[in-house]
DNA sequence: CGAGTGATTGACTTAGATCAATGACCGTGG
DNA sequence: CCACGGTCATTGATCTAAGTCAATCACTCG
């Protein structure tokens, strides 16, 4: 699963691994960066102080997430980073990623389209939560995630794993898949929703 | 306002400005790439059509907004764009735009560093919307936007373009800021907010 | 065989959406 | 210059969808 395809062997080959404590600091506001950082296992915060000492939640990572690409073209942290939990954490080296950009531009190209591609899904994940409607948000996610033929949607994870994505609560989402089912837009299978005949509006 | 200054002034003189009138597709998806846009008046929508006919958007841009970045990386369109309102745009040629990373890694950079920093920015409001209290999503905005001192955030446009960006009603949020005046939590002034004391949690 | 977690459903409550009305503040065009 | 139409700001009343609390069942994993 982990291990980001798109980056250059050279740069994967001298990625260090580290793991943090649960409260431990990956880096915190103002140290100089050092690469940007790929969650293998547990959660990471990316968090500010404010002048009261409330902290405020920038981003959780997840394992999969990356953080900090940002990093790369500054020469310090604009915020701290945080374990929630135990975690594993890679960390890709910033100079050896510029170094490798400097030299394979494919390299750089295939960084930049990874980014673009992340700004396109966290601009639809936003317009998805602009709709207020727990069945409108689920319709809005079966629509975009349907497979080619348009006829069915697999699941990836959990449910809950979903109800959180979708910004609903667990049985917010429960609820609204089972009204779906009894009106006969859905069918649901293990790991699957099939799409079925759509109503008017 | 407009005119993305970390664009090289190359691919800027080569834009090409074009109006749409509501309704009108500024491409469509399968359609060959031609480069990137800004909107510079009106609103786009990008979007798909799932198999039933129903129109699911992907993000609605506005002015300032850019849109189809990841289409530089792509030789078809995979929505389609869709003026919402009468709209002027203008499009970055992506050959342009190629051929000027090619010759200046700067320029490269300094998109790549644009893209990450929008990927920052999109994940934070993310994680704003995951807060379920219209209180705790303002405090959390204006804790993220105090200025230096910390002591006060000077709002953008006007209160109704925040409540959407928050992602509340207007109503909702002139509310919320009425009560967090009552509370002494902040003090309102023209197109400022002054952060006073602050209460426990 | 418990302990832990996901899935599911019920009952209850509430915060925020919706609908509605009003006043302030433009800009503009006659 | 002023009336008028438009938008923002604001507040009230009402309603409901979704959150919260809670209980149950099915599984999986040591």
């Amino acid at each position: 699963m982990p291990g980001k395809d798109w980056l250059p062997a050279a740069v994967r080959a001298v990625a260090i691994d580290r793991k943090l404590k649960s409260g431990e600091a990956l880096f915190r506001f103002g140290d100089k960066t050092t690469g940007f950082c790929e969650v293998i296992a547990g959660r990471v915060r990316m968090c500010r102080v404010d002048r009261s000492g409330r902290e405020v939640i920038l981003f959780v990572a997840g394992p999969g997430e990356t953080i900090a690409e940002a990093s790369l073209f500054s020469t310090v942290y604009h915020c701290d980073a945080i374990a929630s939990t135990d975690v594993l954490v890679r960390i890709y080296p910033k100079q050896a990623l510029l170094a490798a950009f400097e030299k394979d531009r494919k390299a750089a190209q295939a960084f930049a389209a990874t980014l673009a591609r992340q700004v396109m899904n966290l601009r639809t994940r936003i317009e998805q939560r602009n709709i207020r409607s727990a069945r409108e948000r689920v319709r809005h996610y079966l629509g975009l995630n349907a497979d080619a033929g348009g006829r069915s949607v697999s699941l990836p994870g959990t449910l809950k794993d979903l109800a959180a994505e979708l910004g609903l609560t667990h049985e917010a989402l429960y609820r609204t898949l089972a009204a779906l089912e009894r009106s006969g837009e859905i069918k649901r299978s293990k790991g699957k929703i099939a799409l079925l005949r759509r109503r008017k509006i």
